[in-house]
RNA sequence: CGGGGCGUGGCGCAGUCUGGUAGCGCACUCGGCUGGGGGCCGAGCGGUCGCUGGUUCAAAUCCAGUCGCCCCGACCA
């Protein structure tokens, strides 16, 4: 029985002041959400609806490729995250009980599932083996955002494949894909999987699914070829620079006084920023100095540069820039460099370039990587729209929201947790895991930043929080009140999910709320279409309306929503 | 962590500069009208002005501290 006169449903005419993200906005404003703190949200009833639904796609999909559903707790010892090396993590939540002992709230399950299959797991014979569950997870997030895109508890699927060797490991990770693939097919939004950066963890491969929309936190670089791939770790080839100066047979100075930026020295010399030779001086993890440059008119990839190096970098500051470099900032170039060099690869071959001279107020033109200076050569700038993916096609960006991702562990977690079984052979081995993580909230979000509108929501039928919104205009005593009570009746024994706006309010405010709250389908019972023997049925996207003939007009209603996005 | 902004009935805001009876719209309650796009009339309920301290005869308003929330960036196994 849901009826709207009966139900909590909190709608809003006004946004939340501070709101900004369309999802944000539309969630709070249809009463599926409410804030209970930065980053710390509840879901009414309604929004529930959606967030089980969500998760039940996963579900349905979880388990048919073999995925076992169980629980596990978020409350856990300090002590297995010790032994992972992520208790250090700023993102985890640490605390105490009564007896001071450490405990922590799981940001994910790696820890305690890989701890009880160290147990459990004796044989190749126990393998393979996917598990997963649903259940909260906690995250001391530097800033949550945008109501549910980013916040500090969220529930996530996680499931964990357990093979025995890396071959075991790519099958569960291709029926992941295939799972996923589905899920996201079935939840009717706009969907990539994209290369993923796999991070310093993970390092076997991975994929994002990323839901685009302008709310998204990440950017995707996509072709018309299907190339799809998170700028952090997209492959192309740099549109090339036109108006670049002539080449020289060897660099010549040029004086460039208070031209310490790109735009400084294209302005000056009035050349193209990609003419330029973008000198980044930086710090490695063991102490070295090591002189990054990049195009002028590119950006340095921090997490390329990382997993070129294999490890992190910082800028080096300006008195390392002066004794290390024994250069003035602003004026630092690979030319006679005192220290390494690491190129990206677009200025491989280029000539005719402008660079720093390692002198206050000099640069060099006629530069040419490689005669001119050494380097090592690697990909580490971000790729821009314009530039050509692999097979060949022009790189656009967009931005995505990341709904989930999913990535090859191999033995990250069952060497320090110590999971291992023995094979044929009766040898000692470790299990090869995969984890793969999906957020229903996000989805649930993205779907509203995705096909929201001036009017509020519109829900694919999936994960709609009712299938039909059903409103009649009749009061209590009148005929338009009583085909509305009977068409319920009718609409759920053909086995749909009517919510029934059966308040004592205005037509006007029935059909906001409808709107805003977004099912696929309303129907309109009032007495202007029963004097036509008709009801009204209007599809939520494109708010097109069409009258529908009483007479057999639930098994009509019933057929047009099956026709529904 | 760096930068910016905001805390006044449930929601959205004014009032703060220039100290002196806390106000508006929506929502809510009651009565009446209306009944196909957030309708109309009337009468009401509801606020320690985030918190603490200070200045003052007097503080939403001035000062100090503190907490919370939002946005941009950094960060995001």
């Amino acid at each position: 029985m849901t009826r709207l006169s009966g139900y909590l449903l909190p709608t809003e005419k006004e946004a939340p002041a501070d709101a900004e993200a369309l999802s944000h906005k539309l969630m709070v404003r249809a009463g599926l959400v409410r804030q209970l703190a930065a980053g710390m949200w509840t879901y009414l009833p309604a929004g529930w609806r959606v967030h089980r639904k969500a998760a039940q796609i996963v579900r349905e999909e979880m388990d048919a490729i073999g995925g076992q559903e169980m629980l596990m707790p978020v409350l856990q010892p300090a002590e297995l995250w010790q032994r992972s090396g992520r208790y250090e993590i700023d993102e985890l939540f640490k605390l105490k009980d009564r007896r001071e002992a450490d405990l922590v709230l799981a940001m994910t399950h790696e820890e305690a599932l890989t701890f009880h299959m160290a147990r459990e797991v004796r044989s190749y014979r126990d393998l393979p083996m996917i598990l997963y569950h649903m259940q909260v997870k906690e995250r001391d997030e530097p800033r949550p955002r945008a109501g549910l895109l980013r916040t500090r508890e969220f529930v996530m699927k996680d499931s964990y494949s357990f093979d025995r060797d890396l071959g075991g490991l790519e099958r569960s990770y291709e029926r992941h894909v295939t799972a996923y693939d589905r899920m996201f097919d079935r939840s009717g939004l706009e969907w990539y999987r994209v290369e993923a950066d796999v991070g310093m963890m993970g390092g076997l491969g991975g994929h994002e699914y990323m839901a685009p929309c302008a709310a998204g936190e990440d950017d995707v670089a996509l072709s018309d070829t299907g190339y799809a791939a998170n700028v952090e770790v997209a492959r192309a080839t740099a549109a090339p620079v036109e108006g670049l100066p002539a080449p020289a047979a060897e660099p010549q100075p040029v004086d460039t006084p208070g031209a310490t930026t790109i735009e400084g020295v294209s302005g000056l010399l009035e050349v193209p920023a990609g003419a330029l030779i973008k000198a980044l001086p930086v710090m490695r993890g063991d102490g070295t100095p090591l002189l990054v440059v990049v195009r002028g008119d590119h950006r340095l990839n921090e997490i390329k540069l990382q997993n070129a190096l294999g490890g992190p970098t910082r800028l080096a500051t300006e008195g390392e820039i002066r004794d290390v470099f024994s250069a003035p900032p602003g004026y630092i170039g690979p030319v006679r460099a005192e220290v390494p060099v690491l190129a990206d690869e677009a200025l491989m071959a280029m000539r005719g370039l402008i660079a720093g001279a390692n002198e206050e107020g000099r640069h060099l033109r006629g530069v040419e990587p490689g005669r001119d200076f050494e380097a090592e050569w690697a990909d580490i700038r971000t790729v821009e729209a314009g530039d050509t993916c692999p097979g060949g096609a022009t790189i656009r960006i967009e931005p995505a929201i990341e709904i989930a991702h999913i990535f090859k562990l191999g033995t990250r977690y069952s060497d320090p947790l110590n999971a291992r079984f023995l094979d044929e052979e009766g040898k000692e081995r470790h299990i090869w895991m995969g984890s793969y993580g999906l957020g229903p909230a996000r989805m649930a979000a993205a779907a509203v930043e995705q096909f929201g509108d001036e009017k509020g929501i519109s829900w694919p039928r999936s994960i709609s929080p009712f299938d039909l919104h059903l409103v009649t205009l009749g009061q209590e005593g009148e005929e338009a009140r009583e085909v509305a009570d009977r068409l319920y009746d009718e609409l759920r024994s053909l086995g749909l999910e009517v919510l029934y706006d059966d308040r004592d309010a205005g037509a006007g405010e029935k059909f906001a709320d409808a709107e805003l709250l977004g099912c696929p389908l309303r129907l309109t019972v009032g007495r202007r279409g029963l004097e036509k023997g008709e009801i009204e049925a209007q599809v939520r996207r494109g708010r097109e309306k069409r009258p529908l003939a009483l007479e057999g007009a639930a098994t009509a209603a019933a057929e047009l929503w099956r026709e529904l996005p």
